[in-house]
RNA sequence: GUGAAUGUAGCUCAAUUGGUUAGAGCGCUGGACUGUGGAUCCAGAUGUUGGGGGUUCGAGUCCCCUCAUUCACCCCA
C-alpha cells in the first residue's frame, strides 16, 4: 500500500530508536553547556525574515537562495529560521535579559531550515546545538568557548576532531583587506573562474573558498588576512593563539576559512574529523551583530554543531550508542482476569517498570508470541485458580524457565486493589 | 541552481540481446504443536515494477516528461 502523502523533499522523520541516541548526544550537551554556565533557552521557529537579511548578510548564500521566506496570513514577510544565532540575540534583546558587565551565557537545541539540494550531510531541515556568549570581548572567552566545543566532541568519543582557526578581523580590517585582495588578483582575473569574477567586485574574500583548481592555484599565493588585521584584532588573535597553545590545543591555522554569515568578526573556528570534509561544528565572534539588531554596542561569540552530521559520524565510528526499552514485563491472562490484568500492569509501572500488556487476551500461545515479538524480558501469566492466592505465573522469556510465584514477591497485591 | 547514478513485495535484492503467469531470502499468516513463545519442517498471502506518456506484435528492460532517493559541485552545521 502506498501512502497518500509523504514527507517533502530534504525533511525526514527521525524514528523512535534515532531519537533516542539523539537525546542521549542532547542530554550530554545539556550537562556539559551547566557546567560552564550556560543557560538554555528556546526561540521561535519563525522570525521576521529581514531579521536574518541583516545579519546573515543579504549577499549571502543563506539569503540569497537557501532561505524559506513567506508571507503570513497578516502579510509580514517571514522566514523558517536558517541558523541560530540571530534569534537568540533577538531574544536577549527583546526580553531586556542584559544586565551591564555580565555576560550572558545561552544555549539552544532545535532546527533549522534552508532549502539546499539534500546530500550527505545535508538536508533541508537539519538541527543544531548551540552556544552563544553575549557581552564579553576577551580573548579568554574565545578560548573558553573552543575548549566546549571540543570538550563536547571528546566526551562522545570522538578524539579525531581537527580544529581550524582563522581570525576574519573587524569590518576596519576586512576592508583593508578586501581592497589587498582586489589589487592582488586583478592582475590573475583570467585565471579566475566565472564566479570568482564576480566575486571580486562583490566579496574577494569569497575567492580563498573557490573549490575550482585555477582559482585554488593563484588562491595560494593570495595574501594573507592575519597580515592585514588591525592592531586590536591582530593582538586578541595572538591572545586566542597563545593560550591555545599553552593549553597544548591543537589547530590548524586556516587562513581561507571564511564564514559564510556577514556577522562574523575576529575568531572564527570550524571542527572536522579526519576523512570528512564537512564540519561538524563551527563559529565566531560576532561583535557588530547585537548592535546591528538594535541593542547596545555588545561582542558576542557562539558555535553550532550540525546534529545529523554528528550522528553520521559517531554511527560511523561505531560510538552511536543505540539501543531500545524492551518490557521488564509482558501481561498474559484469561479474558475473565481483564480488570485484575489491569490493575496488574498499572501497580507495576506506577513502580517504574517497562509493562506491556496483552490486548487480544486470546489463547495462551498466541498471547506468549505477543510477549515473544514485544522483546519483553519476562511474561507474567494470570490464571483464574493461582490468583485466588494470589500467586502468577512468572515466566523467563530468554531461558523459558518459569515459576509460580506469590505477587507479593513483585512488591505487589491485587486483592482488594482499586484502579 | 549545475552534473551523475538509482527507483521491482513491508525490508534486502534477482529477472539472458525487449519475450509467456515478475522471483528469492528475511519478515508476515497458518499448520505440524488440542493451554507455553523462540528452533526446525511444511504450506500460504503480498506487487498498478515510483507516476505519466511514447516506440513495439510484445516493455521491469528502449525513448521522453515528471516525482523521489543517493552522490558530487556550490554553500554550510
Amino acid at each position: 500500500m502506498k501512502p497518500k502523502y509523504t514527507s517533502l523533499r530534504g525533511v525526514r522523520d527521525i524514528l523512535p530508536e534515532e531519537v533516542k541516541s539523539w537525546r542521549r548526544i542532547e542530554d550530554k550537551a545539556r550537562e556539559l553547556f551547566r557546567r560552564y554556565n550556560y543557560k538554555e533557552i528556546e526561540t521561535p521557529i519563525i522570525e521576521p525574515a529581514e531579521m536574518f537579511v541583516r545579519t546573515v548578510g543579504e549577499e549571502s548564500d543563506i539569503v540569497r537562495k537557501e532561505m524559506y521566506v513567506f508571507k503570513d496570513r497578516g502579510d509580514r514577510l517571514v522566514a523558517l529560521r536558517p541558523e541560530g544565532t540571530a534569534p537568540v540575540v533577538r531574544a536577549f534583546l527583546e526580553n531586556n535579559l542584559y544586565v551591564p558587565g555580565k555576560v550572558a551565557k545561552f544555549y539552544y537545541i532545535g532546527d533549522m531550515f534552508r532549502y539546499d539540494r539534500p546530500q550527505a550531510g545535508r538536508q533541508r531541515e537539519f538541527h543544531q546545538i548551540g552556544i552563544e556568549a553575549l557581552g564579553e570581548s576577551s580573548y579568554i572567552l574565545d578560548v573558553e568557548v573552543i575548549i566546549l566545543l571540543l570538550e563536547f566532541f571528546k566526551e562522545l568519543g570522538l578524539n579525531d576532531t581537527i580544529l581550524l582557526l582563522n581570525s576574519v578581523g573587524c569590518p576596519k580590517c576586512r576592508s583593508e583587506y578586501s581592497k589587498a585582495l582586489r589589487e592582488f588578483f586583478t592582475p590573475y582575473l583570467d585565471e579566475l573562474c566565472e564566479d570568482c569574477k564576480v566575486r571580486l567586485e562583490n566579496n574577494p574574500l569569497r575567492i580563498l573558498d573557490c573549490k575550482v583548481e585555477g582559482c585554488k592555484r593563484v588562491v595560494v599565493k593570495a595574501p594573507s588576512i592575519l597580515d592585514y588585521l588591525c592592531n586590536d584584532c591582530r593582538v586578541h588573535f595572538e591572545n586566542v593563539r597563545s593560550v591555545l597553545d599553552s593549553l597544548d590545543v591543537r589547530y590548524i591555522l586556516d587562513t581561507r576559512l571564511v564564514r559564510g554569515l556577514d556577522y562574523y568578526t575576529k575568531t572564527t573556528f570550524e571542527v572536522t574529523v579526519s576523512g570528512l570534509d564537512l564540519s561538524i561544528g563551527g563559529g565566531g565572534r560576532y561583535d557588530g551583530l547585537i548592535k546591528d539588531l538594535g541593542g547596545p554596542d555588545l561582542p558576542g561569540i557562539g558555535f553550532a554543531i550540525g546534529m545529523e552530521r554528528l550522528v553520521n559520524i559517531l554511527r560511523d565510528r561505531g560510538l552511536l550508542i543505540e539501543e531500545e526499552d524492551v518490557p521488564d514485563y509482558f501481561i498474559i491472562y484469561d479474558v475473565i482476569l481483564v480488570t485484575k490484568a489491569i490493575m496488574l500492569s498499572k501497580l507495576l509501572r506506577d513502580q517504574g517498570f517497562i509493562v506491556e500488556i496483552s490486548y487480544t487476551a486470546k489463547n495462551l500461545k498466541s498471547q506468549l508470541k505477543e510477549a515473544d515479538r514485544s522483546k519483553a524480558k519476562k511474561s507474567i501469566i494470570m490464571r483464574e485458580d493461582l490468583l485466588a492466592n494470589d500467586k502468577v505465573i512468572l515466566k523467563d522469556m530468554t531461558t523459558g524457565e518459569q515459576e509460580e510465584i506469590g505477587l507479593d514477591k513483585l512488591e505487589v497485591s491485587i486483592i482488594g486493589e482499586r484502579v
